[in-house]
DNA sequence: GAGCGTTGTAACCTTTTTGTTACCATCATC
DNA sequence: GATGATGGTAACAAAAAGGTTACAACGCTC
């Protein structure tokens, strides 16, 4: 089986020609209207790809993506949009495993697309790029983008960011920290994790308006 | 299978004119009708030719040449231009572009020219020049070329660079390089990575303006 | 084997990172 | 709202990492 693709898609004529395309390269597909039976047809389906239009009545179809993003799903997506609008928002969806594409396309074009993403998704490629929110860890360059914005990070600030990465959602206690990142957790004692995460905090979120790491208090941190 | 060819063309009628006469010789073809999506064709698709509209609305093709060619891309173009004036000629050409061709053109004259690119690009031998922004490796004559200036390496500086340009982006570290360059990480201790890649920086960037190897602290070198 | 360029190593210096501490802010509980 | 516990913050110092230079060893060529 080639894979299973929900496609939200406002105009019922070009949904069909989409799912029409889909189905003749041998894709599942599963096609919405918007969005509101979507998160439902997620959690019940082993969907493989997300295709969303982003000008849908009513809803962005990105703050839907980001809504089922933070509930822990990391699914990849490929947005659809109106010619030209918003422009310069379309760079930073193509970061990551994510894509963008633009209407009027040609089907070719999409269909390239839909396998380059599978792709990349099902093969090693995965194992390089680290997504959460906004937030994009490369592995092999060693470089972290917040947004728009590469940020520095020290080793450890790296590592540190990259175990919280891999347990997003997980609240992970000092000790599983130090054992992980440090190396030996017999070592170290006091603020050590404390004072590392604040400084990992500081560069990701100068400003403290996303709050991407959440201090649970008596155990440990969360990335959330 | 003759060779697969990436063509950019904002003009939908001849965009399908020239992808039907390549498809009839035998060419396997990607339409765009703009550059958005091309570059990540590119890394995807193992493309063998390009053909660039230079009059895109928006971006300038060559000047899109020039971006992908900085990033270590070494693929034959052939340009198509409504402009015939000596001047615009020159610049395509400059740029690195490796043919050109005014509209409008009648095809076998295309044809022909593609043929030219391809046979020129199988039978000398890409694979001896590595190309990273305006640093040039040839591998068959030794030599190294930054900007349009020659600058003379040693072996070990020339495998060091060679090495770093294979992997461009990517962070390598000290043991790998040992490796690879060295052959043994055993026998070596100490600061000789180090002391190697900064006899190298020095040679290839003497006045530390265009910074080409950055050092990632705390894991190695990257060539960016 | 003299002369030359190349390359590994060591000594020394500079910069960055990071653990620790002392002190302050916040939270939960009574 | 007082109290104790827990976390945040800033400053400092130690340590770690990398850059720089000098030099000796090695391997060339003549």
């Amino acid at each position: 089986m080639k894979g299973l693709i929900l496609i939200v898609e406002d105009e019922e004529d070009i949904l069909e020609l989409i799912e029409y395309h889909l189905a003749k390269e041998g894709f599942e597909t599963l096609g919405f209207l918007h969005t509101k039976n979507v998160e439902q047809a997620l959690k019940e389906e082993p969907v493989d790809l997300l295709i969303m239009d982003r000008n849908l009545p009513g809803v962005e179809g990105s703050e839907f993506v980001t809504a089922i993003r933070d509930k822990g799903c990391d699914l990849p997506v490929i947005y659809l949009s109106a010619k030209n609008r918003d422009s310069d928002i379309e760079e930073g969806f193509e970061r990551g495993g994510d894509d963008y594409i633009t209407k009027p396309f040609n089907m070719k074009e999409l269909l390239l697309r839909i396998k380059a993403v599978l792709r990349r998704a099902r093969g090693g490629g995965t194992d390089d790029v680290l997504r959460h929110r906004d937030i994009t860890l490369n592995l092999h360059a060693h470089t972290l983008h917040v947004g728009e914005q590469e940020v520095e990070l020290t080793k450890l600030e790296f590592d540190l960011l990259h175990t919280l990465m891999n347990n997003h959602n997980v609240v992970l206690d000092r000790d599983y920290l130090l054992e992980r990142v440090w190396g030996n957790h017999e070592v170290y004692q006091g603020r050590t994790v404390n004072v590392a995460i604040n400084r990992l905090k500081e560069k990701i979120d100068p400003d403290k308006s996303k709050v991407y790491i959440k201090t649970v208090r008596g155990i440990g941190y969360t990335l959330c």
